[in-house]
DNA sequence: CCAAAAGTGTTTGTGGTACACCCATGT
DNA sequence: ACATGGGTGTACCACAAACACTTTTGG
């Protein structure tokens, strides 16, 4: 057994090689589908080798001069027009063996993943006639390329966390909203989680909900209060986890 | 302007050029000196340009068939012997121009972030006797090379909010331990955020610290009782956040 | 006996839970 | 009128904050 200080002599005279890569960054891109509330997320078709013809994440690699953030945007970009978003950065998968093409091309492939949540009414799939594209409901996702399916249930636990301690809902929200719509959508991402009465008590309390004073009527029962969210009001409650729940 | 199907038919013609990436991992290890009461963090100084001569956090650049946790558990060994430790993926910073050898060397250097934490008194530093490595308090850390205090900054926000949901202090406190020792740990890490007694009562309720019945005196004053942590009760807290605050 | 550190209560206020109830509208 | 959904109120319980008090040791 070769002691340490011979074992750094050892590492100097033939250092290990390192790893190229190629950098890919994958979108796990929700919306929630208010009127039949349920969580969906973005597929693309495959149009190449590896994995010709089977869904995965929309992704991109990485271009020269290009930032990981960047690229995020443009494939988001290149799938969907859509005005309000969130988005922010999730996990990096770069273990060896997860692309097959690593084998011919003597490159690994990185694959640092986004997570992104818009608004569904008004985000306008870019289908191309060529490709597939498609919203999918988070819980009937058939199997993805690569390892894009660990990558969704991060995406998705991330997104459950987010929603409890920051006001993500309301970058994606309309402009205006009665409680009941904040309260379904918080619903279909989290599953049952609190009484409405309390939700609503709770919320209004805190005090960065404005009531417009118009109202809506949905059918029967007694129109809804229309509110909107007050960013500057909501700022003392930054970082306070467990606002919403 | 180009139409969109224009737009397209000039990618496929003239593509635009990706990136080559040398990944480097880089950890931000923190660590707690109970006996001073100070959150200290792990700097090496950097032995070769750029930067040379200047404070970093221990990087390491990824070779041929390792892992991003393989790397980062690799320059850990390489820094410091240990025996409990915790550690994740922090972030990925993977901008253009972050890293000056980028020009000369027509790669883009991308750097995974880990952070870990670990035991401060079976920390054993390994100086080479070349390269220098030491402890620093985290609110005494210069300006370090590359983008290493950013990084540093995230990690440190990332391991306040780690404490406060998630047992990470026993895999760092010894086996057993004062209730004042626990206190104290977290203190330090988190500033002032709850009364001794409070605290006491709050953790002793939850069930998963076990009196040992052993007690030690340090110096005056009443000897304090000796707890283990009992990770079998803990489990039912797991993912309920909150937990110790 | 006194100081110091550990450990125990006690009081007060706040906030969540569960549920019952009132209100306004369409049919 | 009544069903339907929106909105309000309340009684109960748990728990956090603050702080006083008791217990056990060393000197």
């Amino acid at each position: 057994m070769p002691t340490r200080s011979q074992r750094k002599i050892a590492d100097v005279v033939k250092p290990q090689p390192l790893a190229d890569f190629k950098v890919g960054v994958d979108n796990a891109i929700f919306s929630v589908d208010t009127a039949q509330n349920r969580l969906l997320v973005l597929l693309v078709m495959r149009q190449q080798q590896p994995f010709l013809g089977q869904w995965c994440l929309p992704g991109t690699l990485v271009r020269q001069g290009e930032s990981l953030e960047d690229a995020a945007y443009r494939i988001l970009a290149e799938k969907i027009r859509v005005k309000n978003l969130y988005l922010e950065q999730l996990y990096t998968f770069g273990g060896p063996y997860r692309d097959p093409r690593e084998e011919t091309d003597k490159v690994r492939y990185l694959s640092v993943s986004y997570f992104a949540l818009v608004r569904y009414e008004d985000a306008e799939l870019i289908a191309d006639g060529v490709s597939g594209i498609a919203w999918y409901p988070v819980k009937q996702v058939p199997q993805l390329a690569f390892d894009h399916n660990e990558i969704l249930a991060y995406g998705h636990r991330r997104l459950k966390n987010k929603l409890e301690y920051s006001p993500v809902a309301f970058d994606v929200l309309p402009e205006v909203f009665t409680l009941n719509d904040l309260y379904q959508f918080y619903t279909t991402v989290l599953g049952e989680f609190s009484d409405y009465s309390n939700f609503r008590a709770r919320l209004l309390k805190l005090g960065f909900l404005c009531d417009t004073g118009l109202k809506v009527s949905r059918g029967a029962g007694r129109p809804a209060s229309l509110y909107r969210f007050n960013a500057t009001a909501f700022a003392p409650f930054k970082d306070k986890p467990l606002v919403f729940i």
